[in-house]
Formats: C-alpha cells, sequence, structure tokens
DNA sequence: CCAACCTATGTGCAGAGTGCACATAGGTTG
DNA sequence: CAACCTATGTGCACTCTGCACATAGGTTGG
C-alpha cells in the first residue's frame, strides 16, 4: 500500500511518526502492544494505524535495541509482551524530536510560502 | 528503500513531503523537472531528494491530473517537460495544507509531551 | 458446556514509494 | 572531439503499509 499513507480520492499522501510515538509512549509508561494500539489510535483517530503495523514496528524497534521485551501474564486474558525504552531507544528518541522539530519547521515554512501566494489574488 | 527517508544510524525515519511541494513551487512559476530539482534541494539541503524520485513524482501527479506538461524547447540545452498546475491540482494543494496544518498539529502535540516528561526529570 | 467475544500477537501477500545506479541525449566550451 | 552541463527517464532491490487471515488464552451468557 501507500507506503504511509491512504489515498483518499483526491489525496496527496503526508506521513505519520508511528515509531517516534510509540517510543514516547513508551518512555512514558511500560506497556504492551494492544495497549500501545489502543492509545496511539487514541491520539489521532482520523490517522488509525494497523495492528499488524504497530506489531511490526515494536519488533522492529526492539531488533535495533531501542527497547526490549519480556513476556508477562496477564491478570485476565492471554500473555503479554511487554516493552521498555532502553537508553539507546531515549537517545532515539531525542533525536526524532530534534527532527521532528525540523520537520516541523519546515511545515511551518510551506504554509507561510502559500499563505503569501494565495492572499496576493492565487486562489 | 527505507520508503521514505534513510537511516542513519541510530535514526528514526520520518518523512517528507514531495508532492505538496513540488505542487507549490510549480504553483508559484511553472517550470520543468529539472529546475524544480534545484529548488527543492535549495529548499533544504540536509533533505536531498533524487532526481529520479523528482521525475517519477512528476509523472504521477500529472497522471492524476493535478498538473499538465508540454514539451518546449530551451534557448541552450535539451528540450524540457515544462509543468503547470491544474484546477485540480491547485485543489489538492489546498488539501494538502488543511493536512500539513493537521499534521503541524500533531507534531506539536508531540513535542509538547516530550517536553513535559524531559522536564520532570525524565532525562 | 460451548459458542461468542474480547484480549493479544503475529504473518503472507500485494501494492506503492524510495535510493542508487545507469542509460540516453541535446548543447556548449576548451 | 572530449568533457561537461542540462534534461529526462528506467531497472533493481529494498522497505513499509494495509488488508486479510491465523492462532490462542480467557470470560461470559444462554
Amino acid at each position: 500500500m501507500t507506503a504511509g499513507k491512504i489515498e483518499d480520492g483526491a489525496g496527496i499522501s503526508l506521513d505519520k511518526m508511528i515509531q517516534p510515538t510509540l517510543l514516547l509512549l513508551i518512555y512514558k509508561k511500560p506497556s504492551h502492544g494492544y495497549e500501545l494500539i489502543q492509545n496511539y489510535n487514541a491520539l489521532d483517530p482520523t490517522e488509525m494505524v494497523e495492528p499488524g503495523t504497530i506489531y511490526r514496528n515494536l519488533r522492529r524497534m526492539e531488533k535495533e535495541g531501542f527497547v526490549l521485551s519480556k513476556w508477562e501474564a496477564s491478570e485476565s486474558g492471554p500473555a503479554r509482551r511487554q516493552y521498555e525504552i532502553t537508553g539507546k531507544g531515549v537517545a532515539a528518541l531525542q533525536e526524532a524530536v530534534h527532527k521532528l522539530e525540523h520537520q516541523k519547521k519546515q511545515i511551518e515554512d510551506f504554509l507561510d510560502q502559500y499563505k503569501k501566494l494565495a492572499e496576493r489574488g492565487g486562489i
């Protein structure tokens, strides 16, 4: 699929920030995939992400050493893979913060450019 | 490849906004691929995009009806495919603006969350 | 008690997008 | 005429996503 997003008609795809968001959620509170799916999709119900994508990203981040997991029994229900962030993960989170600040600036520049054009008769 | 970005070590990939940026550049001034590559990569030299990617995006946007092109002779050098934006392209640009405003808000929320955690002893 | 449901994790497949490298070609200049 | 800049495009390998499906433990109502 659209390697990032859905084409909803006249759509141009803009991308998400799955891994940083997952890292931040785990940084706030260690938890497991299913819970992270709920929390992730609660943040922005207009941009829901597939469970499979969350699980795959968690395994990816574990392979890269950003998080580590261990199986834990649940009080009620199947066992869960509990994730916690590592030192490397915290560093990656900080790096993601810098990149997001940069990206925010890019978006602001874009919007400024657009507004300048739209004002002076463009639209 | 990373379907969006480069992994630079401890990197988490964050994505670009190639099509909206190209649309905005063409909206500002009709031009051809080679020139758009220069202008695009001048906007943010830390996030250079391959020529092939630009050309493919232009053809894609033409197929979707956001731009249209015609061959034009250059005063000096090979002929160029000159692009201009269509009505549908302007609409797509507006839609992209809305999405980017939304995305900006998401980034700001993320950064706020992070700062809150970092302050109270996190890092 | 067992069917239905929620919790919980994961995989196979097709489609889309990117980088890298390469191909092609017109025009200018030393 | 070789080297270079302009200019456009493609093949390949790789990554990522959505959709659909598979699996499985535990709870609850009929």
